[in-house]
RNA sequence: CGGGGUGUGGCGCAGCUUGGUAGCGCACCUGCUUUGGGAGCAGGGGGUCGCAGGUUCGAAUCCUGUCGCCCCGACCA
C-alpha cells in the first residue's frame, strides 16, 4: 500500500488538508531556511503558466518588462514616510560583504567588511525604481512610463504558510508614471481588471474587486484596489492589489516633468502586483480530498494517458497507441496553446495507482487506454473536475 | 511577539514511565509473479536517536542547558 498519496480530508482539518496537499502534490516544500519554500517543478510549472497568461495581458496593454536590483540602500526606504513605516518591521538587512575563516573551522562575518550604508533586501521596489525614474522622466513626452518586473522579494513574516505567506516569494510588480491623476487612476483600474480577468478566465476563480480601507491600503498609497477570492472554508483571500500612489513617490524622489505648457509638475504613480500566493488561492478554491484540481488553461498536465496491458504484447500495443494519441493531441490547441499531454508508462505502478497519482497532481483529463479500447476504437476519458 | 506541540533511516511513527547498545509501516534496490481504482512474495541497503554537557559499568530512555522546526493567535501580498 502506498499511503503517500492520501491527504487529510477538508472536513477533518482544512488547514492540514492544504499543507499536505501542497507537499504531496509536490508543488512546494519547506526549505532549510525558516519561512522560505522550495517551489518544486510541479509548482513552478503552474507559476510559469500563470506568468505567461499575465505577462501577455500586461504586454497587450502597453507594459514592458525590466529588472531592478535586489538590494536597496537603506536610506531610500525612508524617503516616503508611510512607506517606511509599513515595511520597516519586516526587512532583511545586509550589513557586510565578506566572510572569513574562524578558528573553529567554520566561517564568521568579517567585521572589517562592514558596509558603510546597509542594504535592504527589497520588500517591494518602489524606492529603487523611482530613484531611476527621476532620470528617465524629463518631459510629458516620456509619459506614461509603463514598466513591470518579475522578481522575488523578502518580507520577514512572523508566521508563514506555503504559497500563502512566505518570507521570500515570487511576484510581478508593475510601476507606472503618468502626467495626471486621472490617467494614473485609469491605469490602476486597467490592471485591476486584468487581475479580475486572470482570476476568472485562467484560474476559474470568481473574485470581488473593491477598495482597501485606510488601514489596509498599501504603505505609501493614495488608495488601493484589490481582488479578493474565497477559500472553501469561507475566508477571503487577497489575490492581487493595484495601488494609486498619487504623487507620494514622485515627491519623495523628486520626479518632475515639464508639461506641454512648460510647467514643472510631479508625476502620478501606480504600482500593482500578484504573487505566488495565486497558487495557494488556486488550491484553496478548487481542490478536493483526492488532490489538486487545476483549470485546463493552467494545468501543467492537461491530458494524461494511462496505457495498460496484461502482458508484453498488450503493453506494446497500448504504449504505441498512446504515443500516436499523444502526438495527435499535441497538434490540438486550447486557447492558442498546444495541448500539454503526458503518457504514464511506468510499468511498476498499477493502473489504479496511476489514477490516484494523477488525481492528486491535478491532471485535467485522464485517458485510459487498454486492450478494450484498442478493440473498440474508443477510449475512456475521465475529467478531474467531475 | 504570546500560547501549544515536536525533534529517532527519504517520509510517517513506536520505543522513553521501569536505562542494557534501535524497531515498525511506506518509500528505495534485486529477483520472480503481477497490471481496468492505491499489486504480491522473497531477499537487501540505509539511522553515532537535533546539539552540548552531566549522572551511570552502561543513556534514544534520567538530569541541565541550548538550537531548530511545526501548529494556533495578533500582523501582513
Amino acid at each position: 500500500m502506498s499511503s503517500n498519496l492520501g491527504v487529510t480530508a477538508r472536513d477533518t482539518n482544512y488547514s492540514e488538508w492544504y499543507n499536505e496537499l501542497v507537499q504531496k502534490a509536490e508543488l512546494a516544500e519547506h526549505s532549510a531556511v525558516r519561512g522560505c519554500m522550495v517551489i518544486r517543478p510541479n509548482g513552478y510549472a503552474l507559476w510559469e503558466l500563470m506568468q505567461k497568461g499575465l505577462d501577455d495581458m500586461f504586454k497587450a496593454t502597453g507594459h514592458k518588462n525590466a529588472y531592478f536590483p535586489l538590494l536597496i540602500p537603506k536610506s531610500f526606504l525612508s524617503k516616503e514616510a508611510d512607506h517606511v513605516a509599513g515595511f520597516a518591521k519586516e526587512c532583511a538587512v545586509v550589513t557586510h560583504y565578506r566572510l572569513k575563516a574562524s578558528p573553529d573551522g567554520g566561517v564568521v562575518v568579517d567585521p572589517e567588511a562592514k558596509l558603510e550604508e546597509e542594504l535592504i533586501i527589497r520588500p517591494t521596489s518602489e524606492t529603487i525604481i523611482w530613484n531611476s525614474y527621476r532620470n528617465w522622466i524629463q518631459s510629458y513626452r516620456d509619459l506614461p512610463l509603463l514598466i513591470n518586473q518579475w522578481c522575488n522579494i523578502v518580507r520577514w513574516e512572523m508566521r508563514t504558510r506555503l504559497f500563502l505567506r512566505t518570507a521570500e516569494f515570487l511576484w510581478q510588480e508593475g510601476h507606472t508614471a503618468h502626467a495626471t491623476y486621472e490617467e494614473a487612476e485609469e491605469e490602476t483600474l486597467t490592471i485591476l481588471n486584468i487581475y479580475r480577468r486572470f482570476a476568472e478566465e485562467f484560474m476559474a476563480v470568481p473574485v470581488i474587486t473593491g477598495v482597501k480601507s485606510e488601514a489596509e491600503k498599501f504603505a505609501g498609497a493614495h488608495h488601493t484596489y484589490c481582488v479578493e477570492a474565497l477559500t472553501q472554508d469561507l475566508r477571503a483571500i487577497q489575490a492581487g492589489t493595484s495601488h494609486h500612489l498619487g504623487q507620494n513617490f514622485a515627491k519623495a524622489f523628486d520626479v518632475q516633468f515639464q508639461s506641454a505648457e512648460g510647467k514643472r509638475e510631479f508625476v502620478y504613480a501606480t504600482s500593482w502586483g500578484v504573487s505566488t500566493r495565486l497558487i495557494g488561492t488556486l488550491v484553496m478554491a478548487h481542490s478536493d480530498d483526492k488532490g489538486l484540481i487545476v483549470p485546463p488553461r493552467l494545468a501543467p498536465v492537461q491530458v494524461v494517458i494511462v496505457p495498460m496491458g496484461r502482458d508484453d504484447a498488450a503493453r506494446e500495443a497500448t504504449f504505441s497507441a498512446a504515443d500516436r494519441l499523444a502526438e495527435a493531441l499535441r497538434t490540438q490547441h486550447l486557447q492558442g496553446t498546444p495541448l500539454r499531454v503526458e503518457i504514464d508508462k511506468r510499468e511498476k505502478e498499477s493502473p489504479g495507482f496511476k489514477y490516484n497519482f494523477w488525481e492528486l497532481r491535478g491532471a485535467a483529463v485522464r485517458v485510459e487506454l487498454g486492450p478494450r479500447e484498442l478493440e473498440s476504437g474508443s477510449c475512456v476519458v475521465a475529467r478531474r473536475d467531475d
